[in-house]
DNA sequence: ATCCGGTTGTGAAACACATCACAATTAAAT
DNA sequence: ATTTAATTGTGATGTGTTTCACAACCGGAT
C-alpha cells in the first residue's frame, strides 16, 4: 500500500490487470495461492509474488491470499477501482451488437449511451437505447458524466469522429476501426484490430513443431501516435 | 535471412508484427527508414533497426528499407507470409457482423465459412454465406482447408464449442467470448476481451499527472492455460 | 508446547532487452 | 573523382526483468 504505479515495471502492471480480471472471477471469500494464480495464468508462482511486492505486502504466509483484498489491493493500485460511464460512437452492425451486450457491468463499466450521424438511425430504440444525434455529442457527454467511448464508425470515418469526441470532452477511446487516430497527448487510445489478433494466430500457427507455446507473453501498450495505412 | 524466430526475443516479434502491418499500408515501391518507422510506431530508430538485424540485413545505408522486400523479409521470418482460411462460430450478432466484415481479405485472411447450433439459423443467407450447420463441422474444415475459426458463441457454450472445433480439425481459435477456454497443447486461442481492454483505458485515465503515456509498451501472448471464472 | 506442511517475501544472481555512439556504407550532388 | 548528407548495422554498455533459493512465518495437528 506505499508505492505507486509509476514506479512499478511495465510488464508487471499488465500481468497485475490479468491477476485483476481473474480475481473478479472468484468468490470474495476464498484463499488464492500464488500457484493457483500460476496455474491460471501460466506465469511462474515466484513472479506474481515478486509483481505483488512491487506495491505491498498481503499474503499470510502457509495460506495465500484473500481474493478480496487482493484485488482490491490491485484495482486501487492501477486506478481501475471505480465506475465509468461509456459511449458507443456509430451504431452499425458492431455499435449494434455493443449495445446489446450486457456483460461490461460486470466490470463496472456503463454503457449510457449512443450516437450516430445518420438521420435513419437517430431515434431508433437499440437494447434499451435511444440513438442520439451526433450533433448532441457534447450535451450527451457532459450530463451522463462520460469520459469513455467506443469507436465504431467506419475506418474512412474514424479521425474525424475521433476528433468529435475530443471536442465534447472524452478522455479515453477504445478504437475498433482497423484505422490509427491521433489525438492530443492527455486523450488515450486503445486500438483493436482482429487482423492483428488473427496475425498472432497465423504465427504461432506456424511455429508448430519448434518452442511449445508455452511462455506467457507481455501486453500492448497505450497510444498510437501517427497516421498511417490502413 | 539467416535466424529462425526462436532466437528472436519475444518482445522483438510482437514488434515486428507491427511494423510488419505498417509496412502492408505502404506502397511496394516506397522506401523507408528506421527514423520513419519511428515515428509511426513510437519505438526509437535504434531498436527499430536492431530488431531487424535479429534475423538478417536488407537496409541500404544513406537510404533505408524497400518497403517491398522488408515487409517480405519480416513476414517471412513470422511465418505469416501465406492464406489463411478462416470459419466463423456462433453466427449471433457478432458473428453476423463478421461475416459483413470485408477487410480481413487485405491481411490475406478469408473467411469461407459460418457454423450455427441453432436450427432457425442455419441455412439463412447472410452476407456472401449461407450458414451451415454445426453438425457438418469436420467436413466443412476438411473441405475448406480451414485451420483457423472466430469463435462467437454465448460465453456458456465457449468450452462445448471449442472441443467440438478442435475435434474438427482446427488448430488456431480468436476467442470473442469473455470465456476463457482450454485446449489441447498444440492449439492456439487469442483472447479478445473488450472489458479487458477498456480496463487498460480505465488504467491510462488514472495516470493523468503521472508519466506521460509516451512510451509504447509490448505486445500480449499465446495460450490461455486453464479454465477460471469469467 | 512443539512440530509440520505449506506459503510468503526477498536478497542475490542470471538473464533478456534497450540504448548509445560511431565506423562503414551508400546515393546524389558537384 | 570527390565531397556531402543520410542512414545502416553493431560492439559495448547499461538498465530492467525474471528466476532461484531459502529464511521467516502461519495455522493446524498432535
Ligand atoms: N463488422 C465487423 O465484423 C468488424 C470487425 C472488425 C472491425 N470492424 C470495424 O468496426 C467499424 C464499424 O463496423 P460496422 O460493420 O459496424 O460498420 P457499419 O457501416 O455497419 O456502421 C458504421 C456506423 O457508423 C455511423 N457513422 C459514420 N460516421 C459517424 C460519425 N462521425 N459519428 C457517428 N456515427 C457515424 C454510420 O452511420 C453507421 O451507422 C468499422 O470501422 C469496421 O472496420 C468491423
Ligand atoms: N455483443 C457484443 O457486443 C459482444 C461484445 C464482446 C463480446 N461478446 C461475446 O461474443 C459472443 C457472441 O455474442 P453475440 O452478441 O453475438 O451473442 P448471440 O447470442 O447473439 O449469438 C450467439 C450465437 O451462437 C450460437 N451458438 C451457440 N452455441 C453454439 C455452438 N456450440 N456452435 C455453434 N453456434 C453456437 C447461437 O445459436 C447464437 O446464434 C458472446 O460470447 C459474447 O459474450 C459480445
Amino acid at each position: 500500500m506505499s508505492d505507486h504505479l509509476e514506479n512499478i515495471p511495465e510488464l508487471a502492471v499488465s500481468r497485475l490487470l490479468r491477476y485483476h480480471h481473474i480475481l473478479m472471477g472468484m468468490s470474495q471469500g476464498d484463499v488464492v495461492s500464488s500457484s493457483d494464480l500460476s496455474e491460471k495464468t501460466g506465469y511462474t508462482a515466484a513472479q506474481i509474488r515478486r509483481d505483488l511486492t512491487y506495491f505491498g505486502q498481503f499474503g499470510t504466509p502457509g495460506r495465500g491470499y484473500t481474493v478480496d483484498s487482493l484485488r482490491n489491493a490491485i484495482a486501487d493500485v492501477l486506478g481501475i477501482n471505480r465506475e465509468s460511464n461509456v459511449l458507443i460512437m456509430g451504431v452499425g452492425r458492431v455499435g449494434a451488437a455493443l449495445l446489446h451486450y450486457e456483460s461490461f457491468e460486470k466490470h463496472r463499466f456503463h454503457v449510457v449511451a449512443a450516437v450516430d450521424v445518420d438521420p435513419e438511425k437517430v431515434g431508433l430504440e437499440m437494447g434499451r437505447f435511444k440513438v442520439r444525434s451526433v450533433e448532441d455529442l457534447s450535451d450527451i457527454v457532459t450530463e451522463g458524466d462520460i469520459r469513455m467511448a467506443i469507436l465504431c464508425v467506419p475506418p474512412a470515418q474514424a479521425q474525424t469522429a475521433v476528433e468529435q469526441l475530443v471536442r465534447a470532452g472524452i478522455r479515453a477511446i477504445l478504437n475498433l476501426t482497423a484505422m490509427p487516430v491521433d489525438v492530443p497527448d492527455d486523450v488515450s487510445v486503445r486500438p483493436v484490430n482482429l487482423a492483428v489478433e488473427l496475425e498472432w494466430l497465423a504465427m504461432a500457427q506456424s511455429r508448430r513443431g519448434g518452442s511449445r507455446g508455452e511462455k506467457a507473453v507481455p501486453e500492448t501498450g497505450f497510444n498510437e501516435k501517427k497516421k498511417g495505412g490502413d
